[in-house]
DNA sequence: CCGTATCCGCTCAGATACTG
DNA sequence: CAGTATCTGAGCGGATACGG
């Protein structure tokens, strides 16, 4: 037997086996957002060293979760159909951390895919569905998010477009989403800053998304 | 910074930096039983290096994920609630992972612990609420698990009792709580042996127990 | 016996340089 | 841009030994 299994017969442990591994998940919460590059993927993991990408790359293929496909010249990275059922895993596991984080240290970034996967764990749609359709432009530190919702639906995409309200926010934007702190709170100690559109909508945001601390 | 930290201000990799290291989340899975001694651990972990098991226990403490607590002369690790939490995060990753099990190797065994979160992760207590409160004694390789299930409650214990059925099964039983198995086919087959009671209160349990394929 | 510490060999992760 | 190659060190696996 592999030195590195776990040696038991059962579905965590062949879970883990497949992507137990150090980044493998982070690179599956990336893709859970889209198809990305190999440079996309890099990027969106500033610390990760490029053998351990491809190697993982090469795993996460190997195991059925990934694929590499063909686009117009280049090649992504995609989930298949059984990668992408990793998502209430990776929803699970971003719950749980989220109410571990304390405040951002100097050193740790924000990045775009990392805070769509984040608005995701936080939607609530039985409570989005009661309210009218809104969009948002958030601004989190790097990362710069158009959130559509729309009844139970919701759309996180990097492009730009018109919004109902436009804000920008540092990290601190945690204490919003657990309510530790009140939107005009965070709005007049500069917490959230608004850049555009009717400020109480972001109470509405707070409401939408919400995860318990 | 910690040469191991992500680097990112993200719940999933809170969540990772906490129970993401090799072993980490067995430990969590078996607690989630019950309080266990150290040796217990151990035990349901045969390929634990010992120190491993020291180091983790160690981090868990230190994270807020378990304690050590005195009993009665003797000292078990118990999840605190924070713990205790990352249930959804194990069931998931069981379910998940359930699904890429083949048949088991020879090297691999079941342990009571694992096959009592596995009962877990296949519980439907939607479909076992409208079904008479059944109990059984289930012998699955060197666990002998006995399971009582009453309206959308469901028990699993090491203990010993009366119960409706009582059966004997290889690893091979994943194929019944999948559905790829019938359950008469599966006694006509002998990968059930029905030990005592009715045989045809297998088709119950598995209604009860039932994980996607 | 339970829990932990220490040793060593090895694999994997991390950093950097390099190539098609 | 998309990886591969190489080196170093940290963490893991396994055995053994030690203290209560």
């Amino acid at each position: 037997m592999a030195a590195r299994e776990y040696g038991q017969y059962c579905g965590v442990t062949q879970a883990l086996e497949l992507v137990g591994e150090r980044w493998a998940l982070l690179i599956v919460r990336d893709l859970l957002v889209g198809p990305r590059r190999y440079g996309e993927l890099a990027e969106g993991l500033p610390r990760i060293p490029s053998n351990i990408l491809a190697a993982r790359l090469k795993e996460l293929q190997a195991a059925g979760i990934l694929r590499r496909a063909p686009r117009s010249r280049v090649v992504v990275y995609e989930l298949t159909p059984y990668g992408r059922e990793l998502e209430p895993v990776v929803l699970a596991l971003g719950a749980w951390g989220f109410k571990a984080m304390g405040d951002p240290r100097d050193e740790q970034v924000v990045t775009p895919d990392s805070m769509t996967m984040a608005l995701r764990t936080a939607f609530r749609p039985a409570v989005a569905a009661e309210l009218p359709a809104t969009s948002y432009a958030a601004r989190l530190g790097a990362a710069e998010l158009l959130v559509r919702v729309d009844g139970a639906r919701l759309d996180v995409s990097r492009g730009d477009g018109p919004v109902d309200l436009s804000f920008a926010a540092g990290p601190g934007i945690r204490r919003l989403i657990s309510g530790e702190l009140a939107p005009d709170r965070a709005i007049s100690t500069g917490v959230v800053e608004v850049l555009h559109g009717r400020g109480d909508l972001l109470a509405r945001f707070a409401t939408t998304f919400h995860l318990a601390a």
